[in-house]
DNA sequence: ACGATACGCTACGGGAGCGTTTCGTTATTC
DNA sequence: GAATAACGAAACGCTCCCGTAGCGTATCGT
């Protein structure tokens, strides 16, 4: 977040903690109701902000930096499989990805990311430090689970990663062939559907 | 595509078909690359179709109407599930979606569809008109195959659905954790796994 | 030939918005 | 109290763009 300049007693008043909060929180608003980049102006955030639009400026250089920054601060704890089975831990995972990706949170994804190809800074400080440290997570427990025998030792993890962020991350994109019911229900149903199979 | 004038022998110049087509290419296109609603603009989309504004704001009132219309437009001929086995047809429909969803197509609805709340229309037409068939199709071969017992009788259909919708999609979205290679193989990767289930 | 309509092109009024600057005020250090 | 820097507010120049209107030309029916 804005030039880290370490707090060393400079003369003069000091950065407000609770503009650059308060421009973050505006930023992340906007993104989750408006059309991704090109659907937010700096004016709006600054008056969401309750913030001059001087004070905007003068931490971030322009309107996509702005955004980039306030779409890695989106960056949440990972979570913490228990380790006591593999399914377990699968289960945990999903309903993480569900809840981060419904709510605020997955519709500033979903309208930030639209446009990718333009900023594409924007698609890959989120893919590193969001998106991947969880891929990565995941990959940890299906091979744990590989090695404990619960999954079957030919499994394609890459494959299996996809499907289930996939299947996670599809709700807050098409809304409404779901009731909030089915919703909330959909992790333990796709990891049901994953361990066992569709087949007879 | 714009209030269909039944061809009745209407005096003076006729529409150009040709400037129709252009249109929805140089919509489609810009959706493609640009960022939603907000980031086409008129003046582009008719210097792209090489077109001049007056004959696009003939066809359509505004902006918004002429974006729903080209979504709209990408709806294509659904893919036809031979029905030999419920394997076969799974793949061919993973197949299609894993191609409509990949190039130009994929980025168009990804982008557009960001901000969806401020434009309804958009996501309601483009559910309407070209995802909801698609699952439809997908509960009839699931029943199918569950009817003829290749699939288990107490299966959630609704959750294979989302499942297999989120796998096909996903890579059009998060760019490159993947080879190139690893994107084709990915439908018969995502069936197989389905299929067989991940556990021992 | 004639009227009607579509065509590409150019121009316009009006608004939105980016990034900058200025101003008077407020908070903090020396 | 003096120096310094951030603050909110307002205004600026500039560019883009929406939607409309008018031009002369091209293409249709009769």
């Amino acid at each position: 977040m804005a030039p880290a300049e370490p707090t060393a007693a400079r003369p003069g008043r000091p950065r407000s903690a609770r503009a650059d909060k308060a421009i973050m929180e505006a930023v992340l608003d906007l993104l989750a109701e408006e059309g991704g980049v090109a659907g937010i102006s700096m004016e709006a955030v600054a008056a969401r902000a309750g913030v001059g639009k001087s004070t905007v400026y003068r931490r971030w250089p322009d309107k996509e930096r702005l955004i980039v920054a306030a779409l890695a601060a989106l960056k949440g704890p990972l979570p913490e499989p228990p380790g006591r089975s593999a399914r377990e831990d699968l289960l945990v995972l999903a309903r993480a990805i569900a809840a981060e990706h419904s709510g605020r949170r997955g519709r500033c994804v979903w309208n930030a990311l639209g446009g990718a190809d333009k900023h594409p800074e924007l698609m890959n400080r989120y893919r590193e430090e969001v998106l991947e440290p969880r891929r990565e997570l995941m990959r940890r427990v299906l091979r744990r689970g590989i090695a404990a025998g619960e999954l079957r030792a030919d499994l394609d993890v890459e494959a299996v990663v996809t499907v289930l962020v996939g299947a996670m991350t599809m709700p807050g994109r098409a809304p409404a062939p779901f009731d909030d019911d089915v919703a909330e229900r959909l992790p333990d149903m796709v990891v049901d559907v994953l361990m066992r199979g569709i087949g007879v």
